[in-house]
DNA sequence: AGGTGCCAGGTAAGCGCTTTCCCGCCCAGA
DNA sequence: TCTGGGCGGGAAAGCGCTTACCTGGCACCT
């Protein structure tokens, strides 16, 4: 690999000349001396090293990100938001996945703190458990205390800047919908109850459904992964638990997903005999048939945000953005009453 | 930040003994100095400096991925595979979008190469165009020459390793498929033109129909962005250019279900009215209404074995490993004649 | 003509780590 | 008691780059 004495040799300068080349600093350079050393970079191919240029200023570089899984819709879309703004200021993204493993979570921070990036962001919903939140926030005060930035998207657990989609206010509306309806027997398929987006949307659920007089007994509640295959199975649960429910609420798009496709199986119509809620807005909801009713939440500008927020130092006091979440009628949830 | 040298002065060794404690190396050190680093590295929160490291040794480190977009499903699924098997290796991953912009796909070599990464995949279609694949082969030649590997996926260009799907096999099953249900008047939404890929499964098809004695006219393809509503918006056109169109190909799955959209938004019932085809078979192929008849592409797999190809140097002749595509039939091409 | 500034360019000191090489110690053998 | 070998530990030389600092030469002034 050509090294900058390299160039600087071929070139007949000093390697600090060449280094003021390459990247045009603010020291004056002649003519002459530039396009010698531009002449050599391109003969031999060279592409300066940035661990080095790292090391040498101290300036840090690229930004990292840690999802639950980037090829969930979810997470492409908040890391499309993401790129955008990191794109635009010329940021390179380590994106990291961490399948939803807490440990490996807390492993991608200290490896991300290694290679020195400026932000860490991390996307996706927190976890319900005090011992990790312990180790999580011990491990980022210690990067934040070296100059590191930090923002997360969708977590409670960090105390400085995050981007928090209003999951709460967004089930509400859910439930209001849903009672507008006059569903009285839900059936709800949920998220892992370890996870905080899971409880808040829960709570938000409860809560209108309370407002109109109604409970949410525990068994008409299941517990499942955040995906396709567990939200149809999830449903299955539920309806043979019980058979008359008019409703079922999945607390995503994907699992709704699941539910339509297990209902279809079953022949059961949507909406005429059970309707389907989701949550999130993934593209894809336009495209189910019937499509979906569900709580639109703005991931791609949720990513966008969480962005300019790590890479804005601010004044040092936490900043904290709550995007609202907003009910989409469509098809799944079937005509208003009358 | 906590350096090695505060770690050794710390705990009252050499930075020498304290690298050595750290990264495990060969030589023994007393299990009293080795307690005595230790407890520094915790108290101090120490994590070694990546950058640091990589000059150090000149060992290569993480690998690079460049695709067209993440978020397109198409690449989240590649991207799955190739994540699996780096995160077996222990290998970090640098994620780079170009958004089909060839010139960024330069660029981001050049990042690529600059941070040392020890392998750089190139995912997703190339294109025509000669000046672009010279300037490519000519930055990745660079690259091999001092050591780098690269792989490619669905790439015509590069001469080394390649994971290739049967793009043009795929097409001429779909053809196959489309003559033997009796299809004569044929409209297919293709994806951009420079891309090689959406020239491969037209060449397919073609094939598949002229072996039947049937025609392509040049007016009954239309080319588009791989996306869903760049496939809506060329089936409007097809269909406005020709109503008696009895089936739809359209070359990727995104174009298939805005086709299946907009037939719907017109009140054209599939597959009565006009079939639909899709191609590389993805997730949500099976949750549209009706659901997607497609060309499956071993999208997962494409992505680890290409990761397997980079990371293995081989014995240095070019291994290019070709993908079989495979037909699915499902309800958007209805039910087989008689 | 000698002095004063400037400015292009070079020299060298790190950035934080790894690793080779060397040193001093201890124990075995004579 | 002396010597040789082995072994744990430290000193120091880089890895490839940036940048503060210095130098030498020129133009301009007195």
């Amino acid at each position: 690999m050509a090294t900058l004495s390299d160039v600087a040799r071929r070139a007949g300068v000093s390697p600090a000349t060449a280094s003021r080349v390459i990247n045009g600093s603010s020291k004056p350079v002649t003519d002459e001396l530039r396009e010698r050393v531009l002449q050599a970079v391109a003969e031999l191919q060279y592409v300066p090293n940035a661990h080095a240029q790292l090391l040498a200023r101290s300036h840090r570089g690229p930004v990292g990100v840690i999802v639950h899984d980037v090829s969930d819709p979810y997470f492409s879309e908040i890391t499309r938001g993401l790129q955008r703004v990191a794109t635009d200021q010329g940021r390179l993204l380590m994106i990291c996945n961490s399948y939803r493993d807490p440990d490996r979570e807390l492993e991608y921070v200290e490896l991300l703190r290694g290679h020195q990036v400026a932000a860490i962001i991390l996307a996706g919903s927190g976890y319900h458990d005090a011992e990790f939140i312990r180790l999580l926030n011990g491990k980022l005060a210690a990067y934040e205390a070296t100059g590191g930035r930090v923002a997360v998207i969708g977590r409670h657990e960090h105390s400085g800047d995050a981007v928090m989609p209003d999951n709460r206010r967004g089930a509400w509306l859910l439930g209001q919908e849903m009672c507008r309806l006059g569903h009285e027997r839900i059936g709800v398929v949920a998220g892992p109850r370890v996870l905080t987006t899971t409880t808040d949307r829960l709570t938000g659920l409860r809560e209108a459904l309370a407002e109109h007089g109604r409970r949410l007994p525990a068994d008409r509640v299941r517990y499942a992964e955040f995906d396709r295959d567990s939200g149809a199975a999830a449903t299955a649960a539920l309806l043979d638990a019980e058979p008359g429910l008019t409703a079922i609420a999945a607390l995503n798009d994907s699992m709704a997903i699941g539910a339509l496709s297990l209902l279809r199986s079953r022949a059961v119509s949507v909406p005429e005999q059970v309707s389907v809620f989701g949550f999130d807005d993934m593209p894809l909801a336009r495209d189910v048939t019937p499509t979906l009713t569900t709580i639109r939440l703005p991931l791609v500008e949720m990513g966008a945000r969480a962005m300019a927020l790590a890479l804005d130092a601010g004044d040092g006091s936490p900043r904290v953005e709550s995007l609202a979440a907003e009910l989409v009628r469509r098809d799944s949830s079937g005509p208003p009453p009358g």
